[in-house]
Formats: C-alpha cells, structure tokens, sequence
DNA sequence: CAAATCTGGATACTATTACTATCTAGATTA
DNA sequence: TAATCTAGATAGTAATAGTATCCAGATTTG
C-alpha cells in the first residue's frame, strides 16, 4: 500500500507520518522507484501501536522510541524488554536512600523480588515521599490493601503468554501499558459508585 | 515568610514560583509594603501540592488548575470535587456509540452505578477499543480481575475520610491522583517478579 | 499523450507548555 | 549609605510534536 492508503487506513495524516519516518519510529517503505515506496502491515500495526502508546497509554515519543527499539530487539528476552519499558517509564528520580530502603522493606514483606538495578524502587518510595509531603501517607493497611490488588491483576496480565518471542513480547508492553489506563479509569469509576453511596 | 523563604522551604525556584502566582495557581502572598508581601503554610502546603501533582501524578498545569479552584469552591460536595478530579483528568475522547454501550454494559455487571455525565465511560471504552485496534483485546475474565482488583483500592481509598469537609476533599484529591502511580508502580513490580520466574 | 495529481525526502515553520531572565521602582539589611 | 532583596510586569527560551512548503520525479486521468 502507498502511503496515502497508510494514512487513510490508520488515520493518522501523512505529514506526521513523515515525521514518524524522520525520528526512526516507523520503518521506511520498501521503494519502488525514486519517489515511491510500498508500506504493509507491519507498518500499519506499528503505526497503531504508536498512536495508542501516545494517545492512550500518554507516552513522550522518546519513551516509544525506546520501547519499540526494545520489542524490535530480537536478542532481548521479554523479561528485558520487560525492565526496559519499565525504566523508560520512570522519570529518573532521586530519594532518599532511607526512602529506597523503607521501599525496599516492603517489597521483601510482600515476597517481590525485583531487579537490582530496576528503578522501580526508587521510584515507588519517591511516590510515597510525596504523599508524606503533601500531608497524606500512606498506611500499612493500604499498602497492603494496593499491593494485594498489584499482585492480583499482574498474575492475570503474564498468564496467558503467546509462546512465540516476537508476539510474547509486544503482548507484554502492551499488556503493560495499554492496560494501565484500563486500571485507572476502572479505579475511578469503583470510587466514583463508592462515593455516591456515602455522599 | 518572605518567597525567597517559601522558595527554599519548598525546593521551588523563585521564578516560578512568580509563574504559579501569575497563572493563579497560588495565591498572592499578603501585601505588607507595595514590594513586599508575606507568605504562610497555606502557602507552602499548595506549593508542595502542585509539585506533586506535576511531577507525581503526572498532571498539566491547566489540569492542576482546574482541580485546586474545585477543592477550593467551597460549594461543591467532595463527591463533585472527584468529578471535577475525573473530568479534568480524561482528555477529549470521542468513541463510538457501540463501544461506550459495551463500556455502561460492563458497568451494570459489576453492580457500579456512575454518573450520566460522567467522562469516565468513554474514557473506558476508548482504552478496550485502543487495547483491541493494535490486536490485543481484553477478555472478560481479565477484565473481571482488573474490576476487583479496582474495587478493592477504591474501597480502601473511599474508607477513613476525615469529616471535615476542606480536609475530605483534599484527601479526595490526593488519594485519587497521587495513589495512582503508587498502583501502577506496585502493578510494574508485581509483574516484575512474576516475569522473573518464568523467564 | 499531456495536464493534473500524487509521492518520497528534505527543510523550514508553528503551536503549546512550562518555565527563565530581565527590568523597574521601591524596601530592607549590613 | 551601599548592597541586597522584593513585587510585579514583560520578554525570552527550551523541549515537544507536529505542519507546511518545496522539489524532482512518478502516476493517474481526460
């Protein structure tokens, strides 16, 4: 398909296109002749997955740029593709090192083992640094309470892996980021129905 | 305190500080001399608010705005105050008809009843039909567990609000938005672990 | 077969967001 | 009394994510 026909099929306007062509998020088309080329459907599926990373999951470009170098590296297990969508994720923090021990206390409480250098402990105790800032902490109960729900739906998100590697790993970013908004809005909408009944 | 002592108590730099009080994110501190005002923990406590809100939560300024001139409207419930919260949070969406019937049909199932106006409906439907466009839809008993799993933060976060009404609201707000990327981080983490077991 | 349209690729421009910097007139501190 | 600080206004900047324009060449249509 010409590129027109890529961007009516993915509604996406061909200027931008161009530029997903320029910052190397999307591949360039097969050419046919000096001022044509031929795009597929892996470009249309990438072109999708790019949209919904921007749109839904609300990643930068440089944060999919990543991602999608990741998923396309081929001498990547899915657990590093994995930790790779996970740090791109994390603005690069800096707490405390009391704040990364308490965080790394409760992960040990709770049986998780993550990696060393994961930036996820970092980046849960800055989160519940500024809980504390703002005058709201959080207690042992609703940490346990959350970790709890955490547990349940990750259980659910890496059962039910595809067993080929190219498959299990998009399965896996997608399933990571494009199933966080689902949480949330369910989340808010659960306070929402509680909330009504209380007020 | 003087803003150079607002600016250093708080970790924020004093021209921006100039910016929050000329976007009306903070109030004007009280005029003790036509060039010199004097601030307090009101203050100081916004300040660290709107930090987290941005830099935490992950909000734009726009968005920070609206919530803090809701918690602010001393007429409106904290029901409305979370509202306000949800419909400043969901950007613009416009999905099909079909998709936000699925979404309120899902709703009915689980017993939730959420206001008719509410963005939260087709934000979800937005995020299921995104999820189903890059080829990865979610499955009902998925979205089952997703549902529970929101139910029961939702009920730890809704639980223990205090009876004042400033108070309430700004736990509301905090508790909705700030929490948030301490589930998510948990979430990332418990796939972590789970991730590596498999791997 | 010729005019109008489309294409890939390069370059330049634009809108938005969130600050930073500078300036001025006046106040405070050393 | 000289150096520093302050409020408020205005102007400038860096990053992000596109848009717009142009060109040489290719394709479609009348």
């Amino acid at each position: 398909m010409k590129m027109s026909e890529l961007s009516a099929r993915s509604g996406v306007a061909i200027p931008t296109i161009k530029f997903y062509l320029r910052e190397g998020l999307l591949r360039r088309g097969e050419l046919t002749s000096r001022t044509q080329a031929s795009y597929d459907d892996t470009h249309l599926r990438r072109l999708r997955l790019i949209r919904s990373l921007v749109e839904v999951a609300g990643l930068k470009l440089d944060v999919v740029k990543r991602v999608l170098a990741a998923v396309d590296d081929e001498s990547r297990t899915r657990h590093e593709v994995l930790g790779t969508a996970h740090s791109s994720l994390s603005a690069p923090a800096s707490p405390s090192v009391e704040d990364v021990k308490h965080a790394r206390r409760l992960l040990a409480h709770w049986g998780w083992q993550v990696h060393t250098q994961s930036p996820l402990p970092a980046a849960l105790a800055c989160a519940l640094r500024s809980l504390d800032s703002v005058g709201h902490p959080m207690n042992e109960e609703a940490l346990d309470a959350y970790a709890a729900a955490a547990a349940a739906v990750a259980a659910v998100d890496v059962s039910e892996l595809p067993a080929d590697r190219t498959d299990a790993v998009e399965t896996v970013v997608v399933g990571t980021l494009l199933r966080e908004p689902v949480l949330l809005i369910l989340r808010r909408m659960a306070q929402e129905a509680r909330s009504a009944r209380n007020e």
